[in-house]
DNA sequence: CAGAATCTTCGGAAAATATACGATGGATAA
DNA sequence: TTATCCATCGTATATTTTCCGAAGATTCTG
């Protein structure tokens, strides 16, 4: 990964729809050098995949909330029907194993308050491993992520 | 923004690289009508960009953590200092305001830990309104963001 | 039922993408 | 040093996709 593979990953971060002839001139290649390129950078799984972002609250989602989870136990089974059951609800966003006092840290997006409470309580504290949380509700957005910093 | 519409986002979310006649193929409509959407879509601030995605290990991002941070204290210019000394961080990937015990949280990516540990202790603990911090090392990725569940 | 909105199909121009092929330049080994 | 190989570039060309308008059909709604 050179310079010029940097620079493409940086720019494709910021917008996966450029298209070829803008995005070879402002790394300074010819188009066809840029596009091949960038068809490594997606063999290799630098680039996993492109995305639309969509705007949190304008699709609806005015909360979110970052929890951390702790479980009942350590033990394999607790943790295999922890992930698994996080896994299968949509409504979670992401979810982190982590050191510290906390076993997890999750990120969850809801329509509103309503439909959070409803989660956490008739869902998630309903999987039989888990123990305790302690919820975070995301007040602001100071910075948002715009990918990776390169170079 | 109704059934048809969150079937366009649902898949712009997942593969934003997708092919009009593709994309119209999948949500039972006409390329042109599909088409017009999406731009509606777009221009309405719904999808704010398209972006690619980033293996953070592949690119050299070995260390992922969450950090919980505290100020001095709740007045406007520490919050004001906190959060541009923030913004002017590339490292920080994300923060967002948050109540609870701490004020904010982090997400920050590193090459590795002595770039982690340096980035900590000259630049976030340098920050004259910050007070304290607590670190939460993600040891694993459970579930990564995919996008919101939509409909 | 009438009007509004939105769809479909068709067509063509413009833009973007993909492919083929030859040229350049650095690294290696005789 | 020179020949050869390999990676990467650029140009040119072919193919695909996007964009956008027009005209008519369909669906929704009051």
């Amino acid at each position: 990964m050179d310079k010029l593979d940097t620079r493409i990953l940086s720019i494709l971060q910021k917008d996966g729809a450029i298209s070829m002839s803008n995005l070879s001139d402002q790394v300074g290649l010819s188009i066809s050098a840029c596009h091949r390129r960038v068809k490594m950078l997606e063999a290799d799984g630098l680039i996993t995949n492109y995305a639309a972002r969509l705007n949190r609250k304008a699709i609806g989602f005015e909360i979110q909330v970052f929890i951390e989870a702790k479980l009942v136990s350590q033990r394999r089974e607790d943790i295999q029907a922890f992930e698994a059951a996080i896994l299968d609800m949509p409504e979670v966003l992401e979810c982190h194993l982590i050191s510290g006092d906390f076993d997890y840290l999750l990120r969850v997006a809801a329509r509103n308050t309503e439909d959070y409470e409803k989660l956490y309580r008739e869902r998630l504290s309903s999987i039989p491993s888990f123990a305790q949380m302690k919820t975070l509700l995301s007040l602001s957005t100071v910075k948002e992520f715009r990918g990776f910093h390169l170079g």
